[in-house]
RNA sequence: GUGAAUGUAGCUCAGCUGGCUAGAGCACCAGAUUGUGGCUCUGGGGGUCGUGGGUUCGAGUCCCAUCAUUCACCCCA
């Protein structure tokens, strides 16, 4: 216990660390280009607040939160997504007073009490995207357009964009209706979690992957045929819009996303390299989530990512991320009575802006050499002999093996220069 | 939360129906080469066999529990 870190969680050693930043770094460049900025929630918040956004209903929150007391006796919740998070810090700083809309995106941990897979931890994380204030069509879009791009960027392949529509509150109970009155009619064709889905979620009978419900729904009534005009106008304007700049997605009337606060607009970017996990990223529109959470009517549209299924991802599709923690000098201290000078010299050549690095075990040069080579160094300083009496050191070119003599005090004009 | 498989060195694994001091490859360290890496050769260090209990003269091997990992379900990122 004492040496394993707790399930579902893990330690992200520098090597992935570094494919880590690189993905980090190319969402934060995404996000400028579309004017996203970040904002940086706490990673726990009040229950309450997770309670009223994503329902009480949903997994989530029925079996999913890290909730505990804290010593002042409230109820704190680790944050299982970040969406309550943002719509909360968009009513505590009064963001609804300026510009329309607040673009938000976050990056960071999440935790969800969930028994751990390949590609599902108990500590994972996330990026995603919020854009509070405006119910404009074209956001819906900008959002998937910007998936999209990140992924081109980054060098996936095969990924789909699954898009649907789940109306507004309105539409969506006529829809439920009439979808549970076929449902009911076929009873003895579901398998038996659907048969429990019927009372809890109807709608979530609609992906069940089991043959004869699949069946059975493909003849089942869809929703996008029970629109309301306001929703269907939104639906056809957003995929114009996706037309517009050339973005490829797949109409799915079976998506159905897990949390309350969906609206409208739902979609899904899944890829099948990850087994039972498809959902690389998912999102949505929830126009009723401001007001949920005690603010005024305020549409909003968003998604989230999981970074480390799109590391996983990455990783699978063979694709290459260019990592540069290597020192560009290894100094290399010809006897251990040398060792102290080469420990300057490190250092100038550190402060001087150059990568640099030593071997610290007082090992033969042979040892120091062997451990230059491993280290993937461009060159070895030698330091001491004759040449440290002239005030020179040792160049040595660990591609060709080549070695020259340089004065020290050229060292550093010297190594930027080539 | 449900079902199944797995757990032996840092890594990948071998270890037959229980039987000597538990092995290999890679990695690591040293030497061959006392001022020079990558290749080669020689040698070396490293294991409470996930953990705890039980059966047995004897357990890495069998039984139970527990923890962890993986796969599937549920659900999701």
């Amino acid at each position: 216990m004492l040496t394993t870190a707790p399930r579902g969680t893990r330690d992200i050693l520098p090597e992935e660390a570094a494919k880590w930043q690189y993905v980090e770094e190319v969402i934060r460049d995404c996000c400028r280009l579309y004017g996203y900025g970040e904002i940086r929630p706490p990673l726990f918040e009040h229950t309450e607040l997770f309670q009223r956004s994503v329902g009480e209903a949903t997994d989530i929150v029925e079996k999913e939160m890290y909730t505990f007391i804290d010593r002042g006796g409230r109820s704190i919740t680790l944050r299982p997504e970040a969406t309550a998070s943002t719509v909360r810090a968009y009513l505590e700083h009064n963001l609804h007073a300026g510009p329309q809309p607040v673009k938000l995106y976050y990056m960071g941990p999440m935790f969800r009490y969930d028994r751990p897979q390949a590609g599902r931890y108990r500590q994972f994380s996330q990026f995603g995207v919020e854009a509070i204030g405006a119910q404009d069509p074209s956001v819906d879009a900008e959002v998937i357009t910007l998936v999209l791009d990140l992924c081109t960027r980054l060098g996936l392949k095969d990924l789909v964009v699954e898009l649907n529509s789940i109306g507004c509150p309105k539409c969506r109970q006529e829809y439920r209706q009439a979808l549970l009155e076929y449902l009911s009619e076929h009873k003895n064709k579901l398998c038996k979690t659907c048969l429990s889905r019927i009372e809890r979620n109807p709608l979530r009978v609609l992906d069940c992957k089991e043959e004869g419900c699949r069946a059975l729904t493909a003849a089942a009534p869809q929703m996008l045929e029970y629109l309301c005009s306001e929703c269907a106008e939104h639906f056809k304007t957003l995929q114009q819009c996706l037309h517009a700049v050339g973005a490829k997605y797949e109409l799915n009337p079976a998506l159905v996303r897990g949390l309350d606060y969906y609206t409208k607009t739902v979609f899904e970017v899944t890829w099948s390299g990850l087994g039972a996990q498809t959902a690389i990223c998912g999102g949505g529109r929830y126009d009723g989530l401001v007001q949920e959470c005690g603010g005024p009517p305020t549409p909003g549209v968003g998604f989230a990512m999981g970074l480390d299924r799109l590391l996983i991802a990455l990783e699978q599709m063979g694709i290459s991320i260019p990592t540069v923690n290597k020192p560009t000098v290894y100094v290399a201290a010809l006897t251990n009575a040398d060792n102290k000078d080469a420990f300057a010299l490190l250092t100038i050549l550190r402060r001087a802006g150059i990568a640099a690095d030593k071997d610290y075990r007082q090992a033969s040069l042979r040892a120091q050499l062997k451990a230059a080579n491993r280290s993937g160094a461009k060159w070895t300083v030698i330091v001491g002999g004759e040449e440290k009496k002239r005030g020179a050191v040792v160049i040595r070119d660990m591609e060709t093996g080549e070695q020259t003599e340089v004065p020290q005090d050229q060292l550093v004009s010297i190594l930027k220069s080539s």
